[in-house]
DNA sequence: GTATGATATGTCAGATGCGACATACGTGCC
DNA sequence: GGCACGTATGTCGCATCTGACATATCATAC
């Protein structure tokens, strides 16, 4: 970065001597998404894993079928508290979501 | 659970016979708050760790003093959503939100 | 073919979450 | 006392998320 760029955004309120901040900004919503797929993917290997339908785990988690649908395609409409509510009323421990969260995509890159 | 209970909650199109589900409920919105605890004491400890106030948090996070200070408090109208990003902004990795999520949170029982 | 079941996609009204602002509370210093 | 700084709390208008519904797509069986 030079001195002009830092100069400016200091002025703008940036802390930029913390220089994570700054870079992660666009790291942090990719590693946000990743997240938020390996949630997707933990959940629908779950519902196969049981032999369910998305319609009987829309009755579980208290949602609709093609709500269900959105969340196994970690579509931009589904949250990640949505998606961590589903897992735990489908009987996850919070040592299940930590693994999802912490887990590689198994999604093929954009 | 009586066959009574058992025959009625199966005709309204409950997966009974996989108990966790029906138990848990309620325990899956008791460990969705501990899992947001954990994470807004994990944010606050980062902060401190960092020396920054919550207007400079603010700033790093695209947000406001009195949101982060909900943030830190767990306060129902913060989402995890929310949380993770913000850590995430923060400079945590996956790994680190993966740890709070599991952690145990030091807060008092209510 | 077409019927049946499962999954995906699009839309919408109502619910929830958000940043921002004002303001209250607390603590230390003078 | 007052002032400065940090944090907490309440509220609000706007944005995003959600369940529900309709409908489309895609198999598999007959």
């Amino acid at each position: 970065m030079d001195k002009q760029t830092k100069k400016r955004l200091e002025a703008d309120g940036w802390q930029v001597g913390d220089a994570q901040d700054f870079l992660g900004l666009a790291d942090a919503e990719a590693e946000f998404i990743e997240m938020k797929l390996a949630l997707a993917e933990d959940l629908r290997a779950r519902r196969l894993k049981r032999h369910l339908n998305q319609t009987q785990v829309a009755r579980i988690v208290g949602s609709s079928q093609s709500r269900v649908a959105k969340m196994e395609a970690a579509d931009s409409s589904v949250s990640i508290d949505l998606l961590i509510r589903s897992l735990l009323k489908l009987g996850a421990a919070r040592a299940d979501v930590a693994k999802a969260v912490s887990a590689q995509s198994h999604a093929r890159a954009s």
